[in-house]
DNA sequence: TCCGGTCGTGACAACGATTACCTAGCCGTT
DNA sequence: AACGGCTAGGTAATCGTTGTCACGACCGGA
């Protein structure tokens, strides 16, 4: 009935020892006579003996367990970082639990607890909640991606540069003459749609071009928001004559809005790259920010610190780069 | 120092009542004066105590988490179903662990036993694994999705016509008038895969078109085997006039390469949907396999096992629907 | 009044492993 | 010869929670 009816006793037994050294021998535990440590390994392997990980876990208080929390699975951006970070994790021996918070604020609290509860060996977390002090107190090292969190200075953080790439997307279609450039992002909870706004206002004030707050879509979640925030930039008095999307979801509906009404004549920019912008016509501009490249880089500074070396103050931010592909090149009619 | 110092002897002593009684408040045991559950209720929230899920799980024998084991958290269809059960989970109370077995058939015995171990509550999984018959042990509901588990016949699953669905989209190609289709899929060690082909072979036979062994190239696992493969269709001596591709991976790889060769004159059915493919020019014809559609039946199906009613003996089979955007519809060029 | 039956409660063991502490033997030294 | 130090191994406590069982109080019926 039971997976595992073979206990560490059962393993003592047949090894006619006791279970301490058993555990001993198990934990490679180097203060036990060589005939004693074969004969319980052969008692091991005979009975298929595999250590219960919840009993473990609740004595020694640690596990061999990595959590990962993100806003969403079904994120192509959070799904690539994700799998890149199990696949490093598993290839170092640890498991991978994942969760996700369905970009609940207050869910990534629950959730978080929960994977501390269970006592896991280090955390990635791209933040949503508000507050993090709590996790201050977490008896193993957190890491934190994406996003820097809030009421947390102390946390070490793999970021990408959401200013200077917002930064980078204004200025490219400034230079290629546009003074009315959209705005299309997620909800201003996030620390990651704020950094990408304020670069966008940044750049908008640098470059000299129209601050108008009408053109701001800020609270699109899915890529259906994506797509009537464009429908409505569009359909403006003074409608822009480029857009600058912030995240991958809302990307997707840009994109499809502007194919379904004909107007892929307006300039596009993407945060973050996704399957197939380059096999569409035009090929969509994006700045993007390697979601495979931040996950080994969460890794590996997660292995660091499961090794014990100490956390750096400092963030580890990941260069960006343009890949221009058309949509971000085009020039507004009057010019 | 440790997230929760608080345990439930410190509730009790709060309370002035033993560890078993608060115990049974927590666990909503009714035989508890109200009072008493008062001034439990009270002290639980004045420590801000949280019950040890790895305590809790060792003692009962089980633990309220739901294991979800799939190939690859980065595959745009894994991680739409997996999001949605992981949702529909966390709706209900549940947790949620999901592991991944990068395609690779042993690591998901590792990965199920460690889940197992863990005394998951429900398993769903998606087998790629060669047996499965250590499974008929498994002291959980166990679910399997997409494909039906090798040797082990009694396990419930949830699937897709991947038969009806392959010749579904070939008898639509044919009824365009194309007689050589190419077939662009993954490795023939999954199910899925052989279950694609065969369909993709019984109607070749059907309707009598080519069957010939060159337009057939499996084994792709990525977008970029995907690419490939079309290329070599396309330089065939006798090209195919039409493609069926087997799956999403390739299905991106096979998009990207039409359009990258200028050859969106060859006709293309994917088999499942994907972002974009209705903005694409033309649309891809896909055969939908809804990823969400198949979370939700294998999360409600888990539901029913874990609240105790007893598995059904029969698949449970999701219909397909083809859905026509303009590749599936062009004709071969000699028509 | 006596008795069986609930109700509320608590003491204690148990889940399966690890760890603190102790014992017994063996060696070499003084 | 006695002693300290080392090695191999065992006993029992422990992690935080829940199941078993027993106990006293109270209630209604005979």
């Amino acid at each position: 009935m039971k997976q595992t009816a073979v206990r560490l006793k059962d393993v003592a037994a047949l090894a006619a020892t006791s279970t301490k050294t058993a555990s001993r021998v198990i934990n490679g535990d180097p203060r036990v006579a060589e005939d004693t440590r074969v004969r319980i390994l052969a008692a091991v392997r005979e009975l298929g003996y595999r250590p219960d990980p919840t009993a473990r876990s609740l004595r020694k208080g640690t596990d061999d367990t990595l959590g990962i929390v993100v806003d969403s699975i079904a994120d192509p951006f959070f799904a690539s970082m994700t799998g890149t970070i199990e696949r490093l994790a598993i290839a170092r021996g640890l498991r991978v639990m994942i969760a996700s918070t369905g970009r609940d604020p207050r869910l990534e609290t629950t959730v978080v607890d929960d994977l501390l509860a269970r006592r896991v060996a280090g955390l990635v977390i791209a933040p949503t909640a508000t507050d993090h002090s709590h996790l201050a107190q977490a008896a193993c090292p957190v890491l934190f991606v994406d996003r820097r969190p809030d009421g947390f200075a102390a946390g070490e953080t793999v970021l990408v540069d959401d200013n200077g790439g917002a930064r980078q997307a204004l200025a490219h279609l400034a230079a290629q003459g546009h003074r009315r450039v959209g705005y299309v992002g997620g909800k201003m909870d996030v620390a990651t749609t704020r950094n990408r706004l304020q670069g966008y206002r940044d750049q908008v004030a640098a470059s000299a071009l129209d601050a108008d707050e009408a053109l701001v879509r800020t609270g699109c979640n899915t890529a259906d928001d994506g797509r009537s925030a464009t429908v409505e930039l569009l359909a403006l008095p003074e409608p822009p004559t480029a857009i600058f999307s912030s995240n991958t979801r809302t990307s997707l509906g840009v994109v499809a809005a502007l194919h379904a009404c004909d107007r892929t004549d307006v300039a596009l920019v993407c945060f973050g790259d996704f399957a197939l912008a380059d096999v569409l016509d035009p090929g969509v501009t994006v700045v993007d920010h390697d979601p495979e490249a931040i996950g080994e880089l969460a890794a590996s500074t997660m292995f660091e610190r499961l090794a014990g070396k100490p956390a750096v103050d400092s963030d580890r931010t990941l260069p960006l780069r343009l890949i221009m592909r058309g949509s971000g090149e085009r020039r507004p009619p009057h010019d």
